[in-house]
RNA sequence: GCAGAGGUAACGAAGCGGUCAAACGUGUAAGGCUUAGGACCUUAUGGCUUAGGCCUUCGAGGGUUCAAAUCCCUCCCUCUGCACCA
């Protein structure tokens, strides 16, 4: 019967920590405090192994937090704004089996399944309560009074309104169009989880120029409308089928009859569509509108006419497709010289080279497209032939030459979508250009600039994750922040619009502080005066209740938030909005101060995905394999990485903990004696204290339990092997085991540290062990290694003469030897430089062979008198273990080096 | 395409100028224990050696340095994100 029964400690501990409310934190003046959050959760399914890595991850922290004397916040929201929840809603309101068996598999019954039909919030409910036995169950340490629903508490929405009345004043909010990718058959926004095809594509804006013939306009559209003044030809293709559409502004349109049903979606309706033949206007002139050039429209069949309008401009000496026909056409038609308007100072011809390089195919001249383009974009300057373009850099050019084009008034704009895009439904995705949409400016300028010089002060973990923050908010656009479906809190001032998920989330951090208090408000008394007053500490425009003064208390004593932790795929969105919206909207005093990202989750080898079949439900891992070894999931990396998860290491944490337990019953066992291994073992522990508090604080739990367990381990067993069997010695390490293992697997180190000292739990005062200066000593470290180098060498040796050793002779090298080791040793931390070593000592054989090696100069401290009493105490040891007569004794023959005695076995 | 991160032994991963043939864990092997298996304990785990030694390694190729897995340059490869979608 082993000692470890994980779910009799669990259980004990569990039941001790909800008694004494461990988990719950008021404000308390007298305490430092400690606020951590994880993102909130959308609750349609059972928690798995995934969410418990990253919270398991804030857990951690929160325990050594609260071990440091901190008063330590753990709260935890659900969301339920915007598609997911209501969309499995709507599932299974539709019958949907699949949908209809998940909520089966995770545990819902058929009277469930039709209340979640009816009302998402039932749903929400449902998953949120197994959320909260989940939770309990591995021992992450939420404060649950706090937990609210993200946007379907009124109250909440009382404070997103708030949010947002206050960003438009602050001049945050401004409103605009705003091309989506959409699904024309189910008239939404198709979104990259909607798709059978295309994830990742994404709107690209063309410029559409307005060549003109006969009244008519032809309306070429290009990515490059620098490359106006190199235009030959006009492409249109004779296979397509055109169409002549007319504007209220008068204009008439020769487009594509695949462009006027796109039309719809981004420019105002046609009010007049009719056929038309293009082949008419083959061979005849259109006047470029930018330098009034005749420009001849021919026929060719690249020209896609279900891209854009169907009409090309030709420009032959910078796009390898229009070189190709170009080139071909002049056989049958009169052409002139194509124009070059733009030069690469390193490649003078990039075109033929181009061409030459890639082929002349069509997917050839897709890549041959490619990289002129690049090259061009990046290196290209515009030459004398550009009018007022000339002499500019291309990546400048492309501005101006619009401006340009607008002056002439021959401007407009289409989205495209970058790449070709299917629905689910099967329909082909298009761009609609949404208007009115509501967008928060990220695009900010001096928000920006203000958010990048906080981040520099912020603690991110890992450290190689702010510079991806920095990037991310640097690059931040305008975003829309309203949509038309789901669930979610309409915009105050235009209800027609739903505040959208990731826009309804930035600050609600804040909103935990009070969560467990406002809900004692009717929505009716909550006004904006009041988070002005409370969030902003705005001067109150009236006497508020004393429940607002304890909300004002609680929110200025916890905020700001100390540690905010989540996966990194959150980085570009979530985290950028997070912490503008913070500098935007607060005093700088509650501005957010550090940020752990962690990676994805891999299980055995394999990335974890539902689809794989590899998720682990949290409470089937518990009660698989206790909550403290399902803990060790935390551990799994260190960083960004992705994090590798083997079950197989659980069968060596229990072993080890097994062996821990085991020395805690016979502790008693052990003598008084104190020997130079226990300042050994007092050292170490120093050293393995100072190491763990370090990775605990980067969140680097990899470390920490490197540390803080297996090393740890391992010195107490050498601490054994080596002779040490103090009682006190045992119990300071057994007890500082398990405070410094505690936030990883609080179970088990509660029970360990409870039996050797009735106290108070852990977390309930500053348990954290504190390190002893006066215990370091480097030079007894140094000895210990000599002895564990040495019994390696005996070892190595025994194998070699392959017979039991009878006299195993240790001798130690004299004195003398080890004055001028440790002088060379001094000289070696500034220089290396043997010539400076051979002149500060004297040179004889001994010295000659220690400088031998430069890469083995003597490094570390060693001591005569040390190194002879680290031997003569393990002699018993070192005679149990080889059963063979043990001589330590000095020896002056050339083999003994200090840190290497000589060894005789005979 | 743009931006960011990274490539270390069978695997995961530490190290980020000298203490590095490279922590720690897992896996594997041998020995011990056991009726046997499992579990456990000990040892080994780049190559060649065999009186404690030598040689070759940290994606590839160059460079800086007395000294490079660690610093610089070029190339190759992998991963992540790119927004209205959580």
């Amino acid at each position: 019967m082993p000692r470890y029964q994980p779910e009799e400690i669990e259980k004990k501990w569990r039941n001790a920590y909800e008694e004494k409310k461990l988990y719950e934190a008021d404000a308390d003046e007298k305490r430092e405090k400690f606020f951590v959050t994880v993102p909130v959760m959308y609750p349609d399914g059972r928690l798995h192994t995934g969410h418990m890595y990253t919270w398991t991850r804030a857990d951690i922290f929160a325990r050594f937090q609260r071990m440091k004397g901190k008063n330590v916040l753990f709260p935890q929201g659900f969301h339920m704004t915007g598609g997911p929840m209501a969309g499995m809603s709507l599932r299974l309101k539709s019958g949907d089996e699949k949908a209809i068996k998940i909520m089966k598999d995770q545990g819902a019954t058929e009277d469930d399944i039709k209340r979640f039909a009816g009302n998402p919030l039932e749903l929400g409910l449902f998953f949120g309560k197994t959320y909260k036995s989940d939770f309990d169950l591995v021992g992450t340490s939420i404060d649950w009074r706090r937990n609210f629903i993200l946007s379907y508490t009124e109250q909440y929405s009382k404070f997103v309104e708030w949010q947002f009345r206050t960003l438009r004043e602050m001049g945050y909010i401004t409103q605009g169009s705003h091309p989506v990718v959409w699904c024309p058959r189910e008239n939404t926004s198709l979104g990259d989880h909607d798709r059978a095809e295309g994830e990742g594509e994404s709107p690209l804006e063309f410029t559409i120029i307005k060549f003109k013939i006969d009244g008519l306009i032809l309306p070429a559209a290009t990515l490059r409308p620098e490359t106006i003044y190199g235009v030959s030809n006009l492409w249109i293709n004779e296979q397509g089928e055109y169409k002549k559409v007319r504007f209220s502004n008068g204009e008439e349109w020769i487009v594509s009859k695949e462009f006027t049903e796109k039309l719809p979606f981004q420019k105002n309706v046609a009010e007049k569509i009719e056929d038309f033949g293009i082949s008419e206007l083959v061979g005849k002139t259109a006047i470029n509108p930018v330098n009034k050039e005749e420009v001849p429209i021919l026929n060719a069949e690249f020209v896609k006419t279900d891209r854009n309008t169907g009409i090309v401009m030709s420009v032959p000496m910078h796009a390898p497709f229009d070189y190709d026909y170009y080139n071909k056409k002049k056989a049958d038609v009169k052409l002139k010289e194509p124009l070059k308007v733009i030069d690469v100072k390193t490649n003078p011809n990039l075109m033929e080279e181009a061409i030459k390089r890639f082929g002349a195919g069509e997917k050839e001249l897709e890549n041959a497209t490619k990289y002129v383009y690049k090259t061009e974009f990046n290196y290209g300057i515009m030459n004398e032939n550009n009018g007022p373009l000339s002499g500019r850099p291309v990546k400048e050019a492309k501005e101006y030459a619009i401006e340009l084009i607008k002056e002439k008034g021959a401007y407009d704009n289409f989205y495209e979508t970058s790449g070709e895009v299917i629905c689910r439904c099967g329909a082909r995705g298009l761009i609609k250009l949404v208007e009115n949409q509501w967008f928060i400016r990220y695009s900010d300028k001096k928000l920006k600039e203000k958010t990048i010089d906080w981040l520099q002060n912020m603690d991110v973990r890992p450290e190689e994750a702010k510079a991806q923050i920095i990037n991310a908010v640097y690059n931040m656009e305008d975003k829309a922040a309203t949509r038309n479906g789901g669930l979610g809190t309409p915009l105050p001032w235009d209800k027609t619009w739903l505040i959208e998920p990731l826009s309804d989330s930035t600050i609600y951090m804040a909103y935990y502080t009070f969560a467990h208090l406002i809900k004692e408000m009717k929505p009716e008394e909550i006004s904006d005066s009041m988070f002005d007053y409370i969030l902003l500490d705005k001067k109150p425009d009236k006497k508020f209740p004393e429940i607002v003064e304890k909300m004002k208390r609680e929110f200025e004593y916890w905020y700001p938030l100390d540690l905010r932790v989540t996966a990194k795929e959150l980085i570009t969105n979530h985290i950028a909005f997070f912490i503008m919206t913070h500098v935007a909207m607060f005093n700088k005093d509650k501005w957010p101060r550090g940020l752990g990202i962690n990676g994805w989750l891999t299980v055995n080898g394999k990335k974890m995905s539902k689809s794989k079949g590899n998720t682990m439900t949290i409470d089937y891992v518990v009660n698989n394999y206790g909550a403290d070894s399902a803990r060790l999931i935390s551990s799994a990396s260190n960083g960004m990485d992705d994090a590798a998860w083997d079950l197989n290491n659980i069968n060596g944490f229990k072993q080890k903990i097994e062996f821990m337990l085991e020395l805690t019953e016979v502790i008693e066992s052990f003598s008084e004696d104190k020997r130079l291994v226990d300042e050994f073992l007092l050292s170490r522990i120093n050293y393995l204290i100072e190491n763990s508090e370090k990775a605990y604080n980067s969140m680097k739990y990899k470390n920490s339990l490197n540390y803080s367990f297996f090393e740890f381990i391992e010195n107490v067993k050498d601490y054994i092997d080596y002779g040490g069997n103090n009682k006190d010695t045992l119990k300071y390490a057994i007890t500082v085991f398990s405070k410094l293992n505690h936030p990883l697997f609080p179970f088990v180190t509660e029970e360990i540290n409870n039996a050797l000292n009735k106290g108070d739990l852990l977390e309930r005062y500053r348990s954290w062990p504190e390190i002893n200066e006066e215990y370091k000593n480097e030079l007894v470290e140094n000895e210990f290694e000599v002895l564990k180098q040495t019994i390696n060498d005996i070892n190595n040796l025994i194998n070699i003469i392959d017979k039991d050793p009878k006299e195993i002779i240790i001798g130690i090298a004299g004195k003398e030897k080890f004055g001028i080791y440790n002088k060379i040793e001094e000289i070696t931390h500034r220089s290396r430089d043997i010539k400076e070593i051979r002149k500060a000592v004297q040179i004889n054989d001994f010295v000659n062979k220690l400088l031998k090696n430069p890469k083995r100069l003597p490094n570390k401290k060693l001591d005569y008198e040390l190194e002879m009493k680290v031997f003569t105490e393990s002699k018993s040891k070192l005679k149990e273990m080889y059963n063979a007569e043990i001589k330590i004794e000095e020896s002056n023959e050339d083999r003994a080096f200090p840190g290497k005695p000589m060894l005789v076995i005979k």
